[in-house]
DNA sequence: AGTATCATGTAAGACGTTACATGATTAC
DNA sequence: GTAATCATGTAACGTCTTACATGATACT
């Protein structure tokens, strides 16, 4: 029931079509919510029909924008007020991490530097997107808590990456 | 196929029962893997009936703890060499921080300072666990490096939600 | 004019959760 | 010996992914 309010909550800040949204699941939102086009494109269909949804008349080439309805801003502020968070995660670098044991101690450093790379530049594009927030507007200051929380994380797992690579040179073979 | 990947992780390590995993699962790995009981037993029956583990005669209680087999260290590690790690995640702390603007400040705050606490006894327990390890041992080692992971995040958490709320306490009304 | 990619969608199957069931063991 | 919870499981359902399809718009 959660791609529904991760809908809500991106279509709330400002309209926005299906192709907006998937191409923001495989941006900034990476870290924070991710779904195909093929289970955005019905769930705006039926939130639509839910009357959660209005949609506005085409935005630049075919995309559908959609609006934000009254109801739909009841149900993302009774989601925030009368239930708590999910934390159970899947995080697919710690659980490597966690076996990396089982490969030689240079495939393992060879992982930790991938993942280093990947997560250097993701923090790099994190921050640029804090730059452009405009704080005047109330869903902008809500948005940069979203974002500091992602960039502190970044930077977490950069620092953490780059302390197991040196850990990992004095594994024994 | 990540789920079989994460139970061929913790067998790896140590053989463990259903039940053993299902704790895991609750606790120190809910931010790494989840999974219900439901989905684990069924599949440690497939991983066996596939030649990945060896049933061992019954631990305590009823339980049933399976061993890794070759096979399976051969599977883990071709995973692991020949695969990459999957970046999207889910985070539902901070997909709600997104839509904070739409509550009040003074609700905005009560959900902060829940997340707070949350993360500060989360993060107590996993130093208590990064204490408990053999360092001898590999496999600890590689747990070490995951245990890490998971505290500098939690540090992350914590000093970005003091932060959120002070921020919060600053946004008009 | 022809190719790339944009924007949306459908259908099948894999994965994950919820609800429920059952015998076995420990605790009182 | 009755209650709690341990340990495993099955079945139905809901969510998510993969494979594929289609017309529309921009690019060269």
């Amino acid at each position: 029931m959660s791609l529904r309010m991760a809908l809500l909550t991106m279509i709330a800040a400002a309209p926005r079509s299906g192709y907006d949204i998937g191409q923001e699941f495989d941006g900034v939102l990476k870290f924070v919510w991710h779904a195909k086009p093929t289970q955005v494109y019905p769930e705006l269909k039926r939130m639509h029909a839910d009357g959660l949804l209005r949609e506005l008349d085409s935005g630049p080439r075919g995309r559908t924008p959609y609006e934000i309805t009254e109801k739909g801003l009841g149900e993302l502020r009774e989601w925030l007020l009368t239930s708590s968070a999910d934390h159970s995660q899947r995080n697919e670098t710690v659980l490597r991490s966690f076996a990396l044991w089982v490969v030689s101690p240079g495939e393992a450093r060879g992982f930790l530097r991938e993942e280093l790379e990947y997560h250097r530049a993701r923090l790099k594009g994190m921050r640029a997107m804090k730059g452009r927030l405009d704080l005047s507007r109330p869903a902008d200051r809500a948005a940069l808590l979203g974002l500091q929380a992602g960039i502190l994380r970044l930077e977490a797992v950069v620092t953490w990456a780059e302390w197991a690579i040196e850990t990992v040179e004095a594994w024994p073979r």
